[in-house]
DNA sequence: ATAGAATCCGGACCGTGAGTCCGTTTCGAC
DNA sequence: GTCGAAACGGACTCACGGTCCGGATTCTAT
């Protein structure tokens, strides 16, 4: 309740912030190699501004992930199939591996940079949680992979981490196609494959 | 030819600074509040020496890492099976990746160090290149999976990162044991699957 | 044993980048 | 137009990785 809405300055600020975080990470080589000052500066803007609108890197990044991941969050909670909800779990789970991996083939260096961040590894941020709890979700209507649900779940977005998404497309220059279809197959064979033995496994 | 060997008090120095920056290291929450001065101060020698010695802070993490690794790279490289070569592929592969995730759970601190070490992601990291061109080899002799054996290697080295596995049995509490099984299900499904569709034979 | 050179020690010092502070400016409600 | 609140922006602080160099230590040749 208790929102109030910003003023004119301060919303027009926040988004060339935006703008010029996008382009600025884009362009880089290494996200590294953007600071804050610099990103303050393309945007025509002082740092005060910045940290003000956004509280530190982190969250610079996270807004801008945000702003960029809406798309796919949408087809995803509220979109047709395969990646939207009611699809079979068997197609419905490469679907949405499939869609973070094009995400962040297209977003290579906001990606990278959002799971560096400075020092708070990417198992902590909010957007994985998301992640890992839809997709959990949807093994979980396995019936072979419903007991290791949660793991399978951690596995599998694991090989689609951006350093690893940025390594492949960007230093070895592997094509996006290629990328896509191994991600595929491998997904396939997890999701596809009979249950190894026990099933779920005793401390 | 030109190798002097060091001096003493270097030789003693350099290993008063290993032992003080395993134990750091073991014992911090996260590895970024492990400063470079910390580990100088409680190896009982200066900064001066402390970069003389390893180069910069990832110089220190590689060769912490390179040494608590020692005994695993034997086993693998000339042990007996299932690590060691010879060992049939299928029980290799596990093999491999429960000594790298043991490794891990025993070396938490050190690992995550590493696999942050500020800027570098693990990708450009020696050691991480010589685990997937081995894991790879391996994977090529499983003819299944021969085609893609490069990113097959990449995905299951991906599910025993080191933030991963800080995850799992830091924070979530996940008991050693379960989280090895968890592993070696999760392995077994994609080494012991048929392969997903466009391939040659079946069987 | 000892002198002299090579090597190493260590902590003061530097550059950089994230994040803060506060005097000044802009907005918008009346 | 006026006034308070909100936002601006850049100088400033602080912490950390990394460098430097005068002085101490160890090696070697005699």
């Amino acid at each position: 309740m208790p929102e109030r809405k910003p003023r004119k300055d301060a919303a027009r600020n926040r988004e060339a912030v935006l703008a010029a975080a996008d382009a600025l990470f884009a362009r880089s080589e290494s996200p590294e190699d953007i600071t804050m000052a610099d990103v303050a500066a393309a945007a025509g803007v002082g740092k005060g501004t910045l940290f003000r609108a956004f509280g530190d890197r982190g969250g610079l990044l996270r807004a801008l992930h945000e702003a960029r991941l809406e798309p796919v969050r949408e087809a995803v909670e509220a979109g047709p199939p395969p990646l939207g909800p009611g699809s079979p779990p068997h197609q419905r789970v490469p679907a949405l591996l499939d869609a973070l991996l094009c995400f962040k083939l297209d977003n290579r260096g906001l990606a990278l940079a959002l799971e560096e961040s400075g020092s708070t590894s990417p198992y902590q941020a909010e957007h994985y949680e998301r992640w890992h709890r839809l997709l959990q979700a949807v093994l979980e209507q396995i019936p072979d992979l419903a007991a290791d649900s949660e793991f399978t779940a951690h596995a599998l977005l694991a090989a689609v981490r951006a350093d690893l998404v940025e390594r492949r497309a960007g230093e070895e220059g592997v094509p996006r196609e290629r990328i896509r279809a191994q991600l595929a197959a491998f997904v396939t064979r997890v999701v596809d494959s009979r249950p190894p033995r026990g099933s779920t496994a005793e401390g």
